[in-house]
DNA sequence: TATTGTTATACTCTATAACTATA
DNA sequence: TATAGTTATAGAGTATAACAATA
């Protein structure tokens, strides 16, 4: 947001003080301000990766030698998709394309300084789950965690 | 997405056989995928109207007369975004900008046309909020309610 | 014929910087 | 000088349609 005087401390009281209307009982609602919340804690501390972008290592580390397709599937996104961010994470060195037997597919490996990365913003992503869990008692994680998944299916 | 052959049962299945890696005991990321289930089946239920754009409708109506820049920090985006938004709106009839004492400033007011369509989306939104909370008892809606405060505070 | 990866293109939502008119 | 609204522009992230290579 451009110029911005007053602190958030204080445009928070401002909006609290004008009437939202009809948003705040919604689980909806809450749902999505909490998980904003939660991104942008994140984007301050997994430096230069995308949630979904480390969702995509996370599944290639776990999955070497995946297509692009089948990736693709797997987090449901256009396969047409996957081209622009995948030629992102190999233009940065993280993954490399193999042609594969089926010479259609490529196949997709974390190269090594895409383990490398991986791994460091894997423990940047467990301080952010710390701090995001340390309003919660560990029985309040599991319950969230429960409820959560009662909404996801 | 494209050439959907393989229904989503089946997708879903064959997800879960490949092991996504680090992700699924995480706060973050099973928030996340909550909110865009949820996300999901609002889009399929208002009609047009994208949840950002309801919640500027739900806004002006709280809050007849506000201006541009005062709704912009209410919902934390930079002024110069809300110049389409409000565009968008007034050209489908649902607000007007009425110029201010101070005539720098727009004020904005829903149209009769706007108060019914949200009147209507507000209907849709319940229901909507019906159904996901369909899974939830009114304590366990509570529970989750607090809980997302806790981490959203 | 069908599938894989790719390209061209477009749409949504967002921001920054600079302009204008007003204060 | 400062603020409100606007414009020009750009960058993510997403999708659809069509194409060449391959099966």
């Amino acid at each position: 947001m451009s110029q911005q005087i007053v602190p958030d401390s204080l445009k928070r009281i401002e909006r609290r003080r004008l009437d939202q209307g009809a948003l705040p009982g919604l689980l909806g609602y809450r749902l999505r301000l909490a998980q904003q919340a939660v991104f942008r804690d994140f984007a301050a501390s997994v430096h230069g990766l995308s949630p979904g972008r480390v969702g995509l290592l996370i599944y290639i580390d776990a999955n070497p030698g995946v297509t692009q397709s089948r990736l693709a599937e797997a987090v449901e996104r256009d396969r047409s998709t996957m081209v622009g961010a995948l030629d992102q994470l190999q233009s940065r060195g993280l993954i490399e394309r193999r042609r594969g037997d089926d010479r259609r597919t490529n196949g997709l490996w974390l190269t090594r300084a895409g383990r490398g990365l991986l791994a460091r913003a894997l423990r940047a992503i467990a301080r952010h789950e710390r701090r995001i869990a340390a309003r919660l008692s560990a029985a309040q994680k599991r319950q969230l965690l429960a409820l959560l998944d009662r909404i996801a299916g």
